[in-house]
DNA sequence: CGCTCGGTTGATGCACATCAAAGGCTGTGG
DNA sequence: CCACAGCCTTTGATGTGCATCAACCGAGCG
């Protein structure tokens, strides 16, 4: 037994927990990671670049990544934070001669699951079930696209509330961190506006103690005083 | 043969064309378009509602619609403008309960083939070919709203001339008109702005010759001009 | 000790939204 | 056949949310 397989088998209990491997046993989930390797990152690093041929896509194991586009400015903007379970560059692989529409990059230090792109074209086609799944998690991630275009002419402060809202509630967590760990530049870039812009208002939260901030982690105190803002544009 | 029937065999030229359906006996298609039946929409008619149980799927006969979706302001926003041969609503029929994300309304009077959800997870989930087809028009309609988000930062000319140069390129037309026909609203609750700027914008081209509007018809008249608007966050 | 990185604050300006008003065009009902 | 209501377009005046620019601070790090 190579030592890739070896190392998958040992994330093999992470796996069976990701809702797109629910319902399938072990050896299944085996035969749907065949040529897999993984790939542990470091904060900042990159996974791949937007414009490279895709071999390859796979599943977070943990820790998150984000993937963004540069401007023709030259700013990055950010499309989506794919974290633990998350497949990426599953449903580009279907063209022709694919290639990745965005950069990937850690947030933090992240484990990845890469596997062949051969693997998808071959062993996930033959599971409609599984194609089925990739396509809802595609549909989920259109919808979040959509709920942020809605948002397209809404003051910032309700962007930035509904941006954490999502991601607090995509991965719910007792102490009631927003997860992943976001600076004030990301949540910018993912907005499409400027950190200063952010700061004023992330920081009228604290002092209101709607939030929380230390060394990244964000921690929501007051959620449904978050919640009004993002689904009232109430002003006073 | 009941009478449906017939008028999809009417129509079996038309869906031959189509993209989705490359590689198809009739016989085949026949098969893929069970249950289904053929809408005729008038101008502004609604063929679904954000919120209705998503009990059917279809594809584009002919004219198009618009998918939008009303903000908090109880504004719409237009999330998409699908033509003749796109699909509609496929993606989301994977999920348990399917319901509408978005209004779909007719852009002058247009044709639609309703196909009933249940076709979609038998027969053409049998295709896997076919739903990795669905996949792929899924990944191009994700990459527009990329493209759009991409824009965010930008000055609403170039917003402008990329919706514009991305509609003309997907129809293409030896007279450079741009389909679907358009108003003013329409772009500009397309990209989140106000139809007073949009016309700024546009009379600015119209008076400098790039572009000529005749009764909703948008005819590109220089379309490097357009495009120039469009890579270039120029400023004169 | 200089460097980069994340956060913060204030001053200034502009690209748009918003409001207001008006004209053409189409369909519709009295 | 006219009146009226909607819809689309246009133009001008006014206001403002947020980008931008410019500094500065503390913390971690090689």
């Amino acid at each position: 037994m190579r030592p890739q397989t070896e190392a998958i088998e040992a994330a093999l209990n992470e796996l069976a927990e990701f809702s797109i491997f629910q319902g399938k046993s072990r050896e299944q989930i085996l035969a749907l990671c065949e040529g897999g390797q993984i790939v542990a990152c470091a904060h900042r690093e990159c996974l791949f670049q937007m414009g490279d041929e895709a071999t390859f896509f796979g599943i977070v194991l943990s820790g998150a990544f984000k993937l963004s586009r540069p401007s023709l400015e030259g700013e990055d903007v950010i499309m989506h934070f794919p974290t633990a379970g998350d497949l990426v560059a599953a449903f580009i692989l279907t063209q022709p001669k694919p290639v990745f529409p965005v950069t990937a990059t850690a947030m933090g230090s992240s484990r990845f699951l890469k596997l062949p792109k051969e693997t998808y074209l071959t062993s996930w086609k033959a599971h409609p079930e599984l194609i089925f799944k990739v396509q809802e998690m595609l549909a989920t991630r259109m919808s979040i696209l959509h709920d942020q275009k809605v948002l397209s002419k809404a003051p910032l402060s309700q962007k930035v509330a509904v941006l954490l809202m999502t991601l607090f509630k995509k991965n719910p967590n007792d102490l009631g961190f927003v997860n992943p760990p976001l600076t004030r530049k990301e949540i910018a870039e993912s907005l499409g506006s400027s950190v200063e812009s952010v700061i004023r208002i992330m920081s009228d939260w604290s002092k209101q103690g709607f939030i929380r901030t230390e060394d990244l982690q964000i921690q929501i105190l007051r959620p449904e005083k978050i919640l009004e803002q993002a689904t009232f544009s109430a002003k006073s």
